[in-house]
DNA sequence: GTAGTCACTTGCATAATGCAAGTGATACCG
DNA sequence: CGGTATCACTTGCATTATGCAAGTGACTAC
């Protein structure tokens, strides 16, 4: 009985989860982020147990989020750094912090965003690139794209550009 | 040998994946946000196994995601609703939805978020609230916030507001 | 030549996941 | 009244996944 894959689902949020849903892969992602390219830092940071890692890590440069590379040959040792689609994954990252900090940290915030210009804190919010505007409903919803099947298709109204 | 848990990690991202880090729960919430609120139709949608669906629709009650309303007295009949913890979720789907878009739908995009006024397809980006700027490095980073700890100070820069 | 660093692997226990089947209360049809 | 259907689950049991502990191998530093 194998864990049932996400990756053959249509619904991009699925493919996403396929990549990086399993327990540890998104905060070695965070790690990766801070700057931590190396086997032992992942570890230290992380508590995690060696093989964990080996197999996270693994499955992550197996997506292409991560890249194996060499940085000294005697012995063979690699680091582990971001790729785009890697580094593309950052805003999950902004958005799972801002959900954090308001729902989770009783005790006050450990982790915040700040603009380094004025030290201020920034606040994550997601908004349409074109018109700038916060994403929310009613305003914008999810419809079914042109390459979606007859099952995405009834989960959702109609098709993008169809909407009457 | 139970999972490790992320809960006592001080990082918000990692208090966040505790709650919603398992296997099959974001795509629960994302069906929750698609209108579902009954057993049969996650079970429909999802493809997932009754004991599943169960452990996991408790266990997003339990963490305040998801409320637990009866809807029937005889026989007695639950629905699943959002709380505004489990909305303000959202953003974190709009991420995943870009990202997943961008990279795993070689065929085409099955699901695309769209301006209901317009139709036009929308295009999620992650800004600072207060000044509309996109979040990007090295413009805007996380450090250690008032109530971190040492293990997160060493992690991060400094403290906010101490920027120097 | 002993200890330490670094990135792993191997062995084995426990937990999580998953399929199949069953349960119980009720409604609907004839 | 009997049979089927709906709905939201449980229970049983197999297979993976996760995790700790310990070991390995190729060096480097003292």
């Amino acid at each position: 009985m194998q864990r049932k894959s996400f990756g053959n689902m249509q619904c991009p949020i699925a493919r996403s989860l396929e990549r990086v849903g399993e327990w540890w892969s998104i905060l070695i992602l965070r790690d990766a982020f801070l700057g931590l390219t190396r086997f032992e830092q992942f570890q230290n940071s992380l508590d995690i147990a060696p093989n964990m890692l080996t197999r996270r890590l693994n499955a992550l440069v197996e997506a292409g989020l991560l890249e194996r590379r060499r940085y000294r040959e005697r012995p063979p040792r690699d680091e582990y750094v971001l790729t785009e689609r890697g580094r593309d994954f950052r805003p999950v990252l902004w958005t799972l912090l801002a959900w954090g900090n308001k729902h989770f940290v009783p005790e006050g915030k450990s982790v915040v965003l700040i603009d380094a210009a004025t030290g201020a804190e920034a606040d994550p919010v997601v908004v349409d690139r074109h018109t700038g505007r916060p994403l929310a409903e009613p305003a914008y919803r999810t419809v079914a794209g042109p390459a979606a099947d007859e099952r995405t298709r009834r989960r959702h109204g109609g098709i993008a550009g169809a909407a009457s």
